[in-house]
DNA sequence: CGCATCCCCTGCCTGC
DNA sequence: TGCAGGCAGGGGATGC
């Protein structure tokens, strides 16, 4: 499922009921996803109180009394659903009926709050940890991970220097999570028609030449940010399974460009291309050959 | 090191 | 209707 836009969208529809409350009882219904839980990983976050819910990239990091940080990611079809207790107030908005537990059910989280919050996950290519939160940035999946897209450091000047001298697409660049940390497919396609590049120039392209690298790259940064805010604010992208967390539909889908629209013709105005499909990396990538140079 | 390929897993859609 | 094949929003391991 997720990129950042869809992880954020989760995290804002979680924290109402999670900042704040105690973990009364967690549970895990098999030994692992991508990888195996950590060693008594339900044991040791009951009773936990979770401080504040946070996001790296496509991770979402629930902070704990404890000092620990629970790390979560959704990898391709993750999702999270939160039902409400009979006696609570929360409106009844989930699409799964309340009380049993489906297939891909992982791990439930009961919470003071009320609410009992599920992750499901198919494909099982998400995972869960329990780090300490001293040692989270030294840990093996943050220590190499690229900057936030949405962060302030993020423009035109710091893309052409993480790209200089760099051979690879420049879509395979953007994929790089130890670069920029966050986009994923969707994005990426979405992001480099907006600035109008070729996902299969040279990414140290951007960043050559005189004045119109500067240009280019500046297209680009700009062009991330954009799409990542828009995609936010439309709760995410419904392609298959992602859903807000109060069971609504995110709609940015509605507002693609290239993505998954081979064959449709450029929705640029001045453009009479037509989006073309191909791969890249073993991903299919989306893209106008008119326009994007 | 940089880059490409393959793999993990399940579900859904297409074409035969 | 069934079945095979391809594809899917992620990322890690491997090999050249």
């Amino acid at each position: 499922m997720p990129e950042l836009p869809e992880v954020e969208t989760v995290r804002l529809g979680l924290r109402p009921v999670m900042e704040g409350a105690v973990i009364d009882k967690a549970s895990v219904r098999r030994p692992d996803l991508r990888r195996p839980f950590p060693p008594r990983f339900a044991r040791r976050l009951a009773g936990r109180r979770i401080t504040h819910l946070g996001r790296r990239a496509k991770y979402l990091l629930a902070e704990l009394d404890d000092g620990n940080v629970l790390v979560m990611h959704l990898g391709m079809s993750g999702s999270f659903r939160i039902e409400a207790e009979a006696k609570d107030t929360l409106p009844a908005t989930t699409h799964h009926p309340r009380g049993k537990l489906a297939a891909h059910d992982h791990v439930v989280f009961d919470l003071s709050s009320g609410a009992r919050v599920i992750f499901n996950d198919p494909r099982r290519f998400g995972l869960m940890d329990l780090i300490p939160r001293a040692d989270l940035a030294r840990s093996p999946l943050f220590a190499r991970m690229g900057i936030e897209p949405l962060g302030n450091e993020m423009g035109g000047a710091l893309i052409a220097g993480l790209f200089k001298g760099r051979a690879a697409p420049l879509k395979a660049m953007l994929l790089d999570q130890t670069r920029i940390a966050g986009l994923g497919n969707i994005y990426v396609c979405e992001a480099l028609w907006r600035a109008r590049l070729s996902p299969s120039r040279p990414a140290g392209s951007i960043a050559t030449g005189r004045k119109t690298a500067a240009n280019r790259a500046d297209a680009l940064a700009a062009a991330i940010r954009d799409v990542l805010g828009e995609a936010i604010a439309a709760g995410g992208s419904s392609l298959r399974d992602h859903r807000q967390a109060n069971g609504d539909l995110g709609y940015f889908q509605h507002r693609f460009a290239v993505y998954d629209r081979e064959g449709e013709p450029c929705p640029r105005h001045d453009c009479s291309g037509i989006v073309r499909r191909m791969v890249q990396s073993g991903r299919s990538t989306f893209y106008c050959p008119v326009c994007q140079k």
